[in-house]
Order: structure tokens, then sequence, then C-alpha cells
DNA sequence: CTGTTAGCGCCTTCAA
DNA sequence: TTGAAGGCGCTAACAG
């Protein structure tokens, strides 16, 4: 069970310095004596030590390891989320504990205690279902929390997004001009604040400013899977749609591989447009036409706005909206 | 900087009872009066009391977390893989924490350290180039290791696998018997064993089958990317090839793409099989035949053995190989 | 510039 | 069944 038995004692002895001189080469402190620095260093190549960061968690009462909270890593959206968090965790010497928490409520709180009870420094959060419990949860913590491409309605956490609503509208807008009259709104649950408040808030001024009455047979609610995108063809010709802005972007493929298979042609005959701009939709043929969002660069600036929150840095803005784009591809006419 | 300052003294406290007792309700030890279990019990609740998991780790050794090191979560394969782990993990009560390497070996090096620095209770590996150094350090850990989804030359190590020289084979084979004589080899770096190794000898030994004689010119070493797939058509038209036996999806399907953009006809004019069965393959159009491999199974049977040794239970087998299958979508004739 | 001395919060014998 | 006491390996004052 000795994994490692070389102690900052053992260096100290063989180096003939106190424990605490040890430890200040090994944390980089300016107060030691160039001679005895290089001492303590070659023993420490010669012992092979290797500072036990549990030991010096307990102490410092720091663990340079962040928690992140994810629905599912296998969605491609937080994969690449989840990739440029790592990125800038590794540049400012943290480590990320990653889990999987299926967008479920009790899972979140769960997995919330423990990376809390395992000391994390910081929390990073996608999920964008905030409730009761859950919400309670992250009040009473001290830990810093930022959440990645998911909304906060309170504002009470940092969080980076891009600007949902308005990207959402544009691209209705456009489905529109071009001669839609009945654009269907596809999305993930509507209790997700992002879809149920944001996207169809754009969805629905969208509608508004060209004068076309909302009509919530039009707004299909799902789980966000590829599956479910493939059975969606039959409903979505029932209400006569001839397009739909779709919010996730493997559900999208779904529903476009639905329609060719059932020889509805994608523009032609029905436009899709998506909503996450992940490398899924140039995978596709035809490609989709997709709000563009910089979802590594999400990842990334909330964990750098994280490792502010967790060194006490002041931060201007704890509403992060960074740009999004739409990008026509072959899904749209 | 008190993120949390009930201690066990305080619940010990508050009940009344020793700071040892309060330990072994928390620990589940059978040895405390029922009584007195519910009395701390209540106070634990009362007081939401939350064990500090590193101060535990220091004192029992243990850390409930394991290290998970995979070349790039943003590549479906290792994200289904990962998905497995963590599933797996949370069912024994692990956390993982999970790791990028990029399939760098100075990162993947470095990254081990502090993970073993970190004292993780075991590691699962992903990447196939085990070379010196890396390896080294691999031999010097006590810390248990399993491999996933990652062959190991030199037998030392508990991983899980499929038979990739035999799934290649079989595919290959069934390439040639379908007519086709010169089927390209498409692969990630041959520097890995899994591509060197393993799978170019299942190559190899069909084409031998067959009374082909193998041509290097067929064998083409990439970076596993989508985006090199979809150049590499007017290479591929160079050599004659009419079909191609490819190691990865994204790279297949940017293979596949490539070819629809140049006109060419999948499966028609070319032909094209895939090794590992992502969400990916059904996707795209035409689908793509793959080579099945239980992903998610690979990696939750990868952090079951890893328990195993952790708990030094005993394993019969350290080379586990899981069921591959073959199957047959639109992009083979 | 360096050493001494307390802890950090918990587990784990050893006694009682 | 319970309590006392000694670490686990390191950081962080505090002296000197």
């Amino acid at each position: 069970m000795d994994k490692q038995t070389i102690t900052i004692y053992d260096v100290a002895r063989e180096a003939s310095v106190s424990m605490a001189t040890v430890s200040r080469v090994v944390n980089g402190n300016a107060n030691v004596k160039p001679a005895t620095r290089k001492k303590v260093l070659d023993v420490i190549e010669k012992l092979d030590y290797r500072p036990n960061a549990v030991a010096r968690g307990l102490a410092s009462k720091k663990t340079t390891t962040v928690g992140v909270i994810v629905p599912d890593v296998t969605n491609m959206y937080f994969a690449q989320l989840a990739r440029g968090i790592d990125d800038v965790a590794t540049m400012y010497k943290y480590n990320i504990i990653l889990t999987n928490s299926d967008s479920n409520n009790e899972k979140e709180v769960k997995v919330l205690n423990t990376l809390l009870s395992k000391q994390v420094d910081g929390i990073i959060f996608m999920g964008n279902e905030i409730n009761g419990k859950l919400r309670e949860e992250f009040k009473r913590t001290k830990t810093p929390i930022v959440f990645a491409g998911s909304v906060d309605e309170e504002d009470l956490y940092a969080r980076v997004n891009i600007d949902y609503v308005a990207a959402v509208q544009e691209e209705v807008k456009n489905l529109i001009d071009r001669g839609n009259r009945r654009v269907a709104f596809v999305c993930g649950p509507l209790e997700q604040a992002i879809n149920g408040k944001f996207r169809l808030k754009g969805y629905k001024q969208a509608l508004k400013s060209a004068g076309i009455p909302y009509d919530e047979k039009l707004v299909f609610e799902t789980d966000d899977t590829y599956k479910t995108g493939t059975l969606l063809q039959p409903a979505l010709m029932a209400v006569n749609a001839t397009a739909a802005m779709v919010t996730d972007d493997e559900l999208a493929a779904g529903i476009m591989n639905g329609m060719s298979d059932a020889d509805v042609k994608v523009p032609d005959d029905f436009e899709i447009i998506t909503s996450n701009d992940t490398k899924l939709t140039e995978m596709v043929r035809p490609k989709m036409s997709s709000i563009t969002q910089p979802l590594y660069d999400i990842g990334a600036v909330a964990m750098r706005l994280l490792t502010k929150l967790m060194h006490n840095e002041p931060v201007d803005e704890k509403n992060v909206l960074l740009p999004y784009g739409l990008m026509k591809r072959e899904s749209t006419k």
C-alpha cells in the first residue's frame, strides 16, 4: 500500500536541511539561498521525490482541482466545452474531475456534494435547469462556481454563453424572410431555461416581428437525441412545417436524416438550422447551417473566469456573452 | 477560505461522543451501538456535516478517485469510452480526473505524474504508443493501471480491447471477396502499436490469404482527423484503390465526404469500412459499415477491472478481449 | 535565509 | 462498544 514512501522528511534529512526549507524550494519560495536550493533540488532528483498533493491540500486548503459537471460527455457539444475547460485548467495547473449528470437533478445534487467533499477549489457547471434543491446547494457553498453554456435566470452566478435570444431570433427571421410561414421550433426540455426562456423567446420575437401568430403546435419538446430526431418527420409534416429551428446538433442531424429517408429534400422542401456548430454540422450531408458559437472558447473562458474567482481576482462582468455567428451551409436555401 | 468549518470534532462534541465514534459511523463500522449511531447520525444531519475527503485521503491513503488519460475527449470514440468509465466509477464510488494528452508522450508523462502526485487510487490509460519514458513511469509506480481500447505489446498491463487483428482481417477479406483487389489501409500513426502492429497485421494477413501482394503505396498513415480524411480522395484514386479499411470513424467520414464531393459514389465506386462504430457511423450518409466494438463496455469493463486491482481482488485474465462484430451499413456493397 | 512548531481533518491501533 | 492518542505529509506562521 505504500505507493510512495519518500516524504519531505526524507529529502530534508538527506539534504541536511529542515523540512521547511524543502517545502520552500518545492513551492518556489524565494527565501532560499541558491546553494541550498540546488542541494535540495539534487536530493529531490536523486530520491525521485514527488510531493503528496493530498497532504498539501489538507495543509493549504487548496487542491488545485476543479469539478466539472456535464450532462453527457458523449454529446459533442459538451465534449468540446470540456476540452476547452481542461486545456485552460492545465494551463493554470489545475486538474478537472469530470462527472456526467444526465441533466438529472438528483445526480447533479449528489455529484455536487461529492465534489465539495473532495474540496475542489471551484466548479464548472453545465446544465440548464437549476431547480430548488440544486440551487440551494449552490447557494450554500462558498466554493466558486461558473456556468458554461448554461444560463442563470436569477443572475447570481458567473457564466459564459452567447446571446441565445438574439441568435435564435435572427435565424428564425431569416427563415421567415425566405418565405417560411410555418417554422417549427424543435428543442430540448422546455423546463430548461435556455430553451423555455431564452431560445423560445427569440423564436417568438421573430414571429411577432413578422406578424405571424405563435402556434404551439409548432413547438416540439424533445430529449435532444439523434434517435428522437429521426422519428420527427411525420409530426413535422403533419403540422405543415417547412422549416425548423433546432436546438441541438445531434437532434438536428436526426431530423435531417429522417427527412431524407422519407424523401423530403433538405433544404428544398424543408430547411433546418441548428444551434451548436459542433463538428457534426460539417460531417453530415447536407452540411447543416447553424448558429455558430465558440464552443471551445466558452469552456476556456469559463475556466479562466473560474481561476479569477478562485484567486479572488476582480471580475468585471459575471455574465459573459461571447460573440455568435450565423453559418450558412447546405441545410438552408 | 473556510469553505466548510464543521469537522468531525464538532459533531463529536455535539453528540457527546468521541470523534472516533463519529468516524466509525461515518465509515459504516459495525461496532457502534445502534442508539449512539442514531444519535450521531442526527447530529450529522443537523450540522450538515460533510466528511473532508482530502483529510480522509491523507489518513487512509485512499482517495477514491482514479485518473483517466485520454488523447482527446472531443473524439467520439474516446468520449464513449470515458462515459463507460465514469458510470462504473460512480457505481463503485470513485470519481475520475479526466486529462487530455493529445497522444503526446510528453504530456502523457507529465499528466501521469501529476495524477500520481494527487494520489489517485488507479489509472485508466488510453493511447497506443507506450514509449520508453512513459513505460518507465508506468513500471515505477505501484498504482494499478489498466489500458482501455489500447494494446500493450509487452503484455504487462491489464487491458481491455477487441481482437483488432481478426476484426480487420475479416473486414478486409470481405472487401477482397467482393472483388476489390486494391484495398487501401488508412490509419492513424503507425508508431502506435494498435495500428502498426495489430490492425496492419490483420490487413496483411487478409491480403496474403487472398494471394494479393502487399503494396506499401496503399497504406496511408494519417492523424485520425476528419479534415485529413476529406483531403485523401485524390491520393486514393491515384493508387487505384477501390476500397478502404479505415481505423477511425471521423477520419472515415472525412474520406467518404471527400469522395462524394468529388463525385465518386460510395459504395458503388468506392467502398469504405471503418473501425469504431461510434454514433457517427449512423449519422452520416451513406451510413458507414463498421467493425462494431462495445465502446461503452470497453470503458465500463476497464473500470471494473481497475476496481478489482485497487481492491486486490484476483483477476483471471489481464488481457480482456470483448467481442466485436461486423455491421454492414451503406458504405459497402 | 533557515529551523521549530503547530496544526489541517480524519483513520486506526491500542486500551479500557 | 467506546475513547485516547499518534500519525498521514505538508504548509505556515513565528522565531532566530
